[in-house]
DNA sequence: CTGTTTGCGTGAACGTTGTTCACAAATTCA
DNA sequence: TGAATTTGTGAACAACGTTCACGCAAACAG
């Protein structure tokens, strides 16, 4: 009848999510999770070696879904037998803000935790479930024929979605009103446009002799 | 001899942004300024009313100082004749992200800072010094000549700034090699690259009939 | 000059947090 | 069944933000 150790950590994952969506970072308490999920303070840490590392899950978790959310839509444009880069682009930017705007609480917290993290030693999953959401956007561009060698597509696509990224983080830092999300998709419709009129044209290769001092 | 309110408030503020810059957000903690600046706990909430408001008032500063930087990295660029619209963005970029690489710990606190704030009544002072550097960039795009009127250089300013934080917040959460710093910078001259020739081609009205669902 | 008032600095104290740990209960193994 | 091992428990600890009754010193009134 009790719950499986790998059930409960599931349940503490889904309450966990829920404070962070409601609250923030500083809603995750540790005897809020106990309570809610109906065990003691101490099973809480018997799950998991401290909140953070239940920060981490669940921001895997987001991460995870937001790549699948990427591939879904690329998926449905295929079915579509859409293949213009800028409908795809446009698409995918529409799933992350879609998934931004669907977790309100939980990703200013993803964001927040990701750039508190200490250095650590070997590959971070982190990096590894960012790195598929840009190589989405590098097939993508790989489909547009730009005359791209790969480092050069790979670093346009970083450069795109980390634009895309911080137009969104921008855009939801105040007032969600309605407005902003115009103002939102605004700006990355803006920002596909130029970017890819500019690869078209070779500004890819534009380059000024200012550099950083 | 003893310190004057505002002197002593002065004081503590170049404290807290030691402690902000060494330790991030958590390491802002009454007992630590109270020591440092030879005054009590209670002195401190004498001066300011709680923790966030010592924590506002430091990012006031920093903005106000990158807003500086900025400016002054035009005025330079001005007094040698520069006009060009690449040359003007990449250093207002560079400013940009010497700034970032300047407060390594107290940068991401103001972001952090600032998405957290609730949504307040009346004219926000942080809007207004993030406005002032989007007009600045406006001001840039406005010499360009690309053919846009006020509204869509505003939005083409707001579009391209966000970009360049983007790339530089996305690119500042993991270890801080040097490695790091050339990629993004490589990323920024991509961007501007790419996005003046868009301008140039009239990609900023190239609109897709893709719509978020 | 003295008594009063006002303002400010003080640090003990309160409530809440993350985390630990000695112990009890339960489960597994021999 | 008895022993051993794992798992659950909640009281306890340290550290945090914040408050507040108290005392001191300066400013003011008479």
């Amino acid at each position: 009848m009790a719950l499986d150790k790998e059930e409960m950590s599931e349940k503490v994952l889904a309450i966990a999510e829920t404070l962070l969506n409601e609250g923030g970072a500083d809603n995750l308490k540790a005897r809020t999770i106990a309570e809610q999920a109906g065990i003691s303070v101490g099973s809480v840490y018997n799950l998991f070696a401290d909140l953070d590392e239940v920060h981490r899950a669940v921001n895997m978790r987001l991460l995870d879904r937001l790549g699948a959310a990427g591939l879904t839509a690329m998926a449905d444009l295929e079915r579509q037998g859409v293949t213009d880069v800028q409908h795809r682009i446009l698409a995918m930017a529409a799933a992350y803000v879609r998934f931004v705007e669907a977790h309100p609480g939980s990703w200013p917290a993803v964001l927040a935790f990701n750039r508190r993290r200490a250095t650590r030693p070997g590959p971070d999953p982190y990096d590894a479930l960012l790195d598929a959401l840009f190589d989405i956007v590098a097939g993508v561009l790989e489909a547009g024929d730009f005359g791209l060698d790969d480092d050069r597509r790979a670093l346009a696509a970083r450069t795109l979605w980390s634009s895309v990224h911080g137009i969104v983080t921008s855009g939801y830092v105040a007032n969600s009103d309605s407005r902003q999300a115009e103002e939102i998709w605004h700006q990355i419709e803006l920002l596909v446009g130029v970017f890819v009129k500019g690869l078209e044209h070779g500004g890819a290769f534009a380059h000024a002799d200012t550099k950083p001092a």
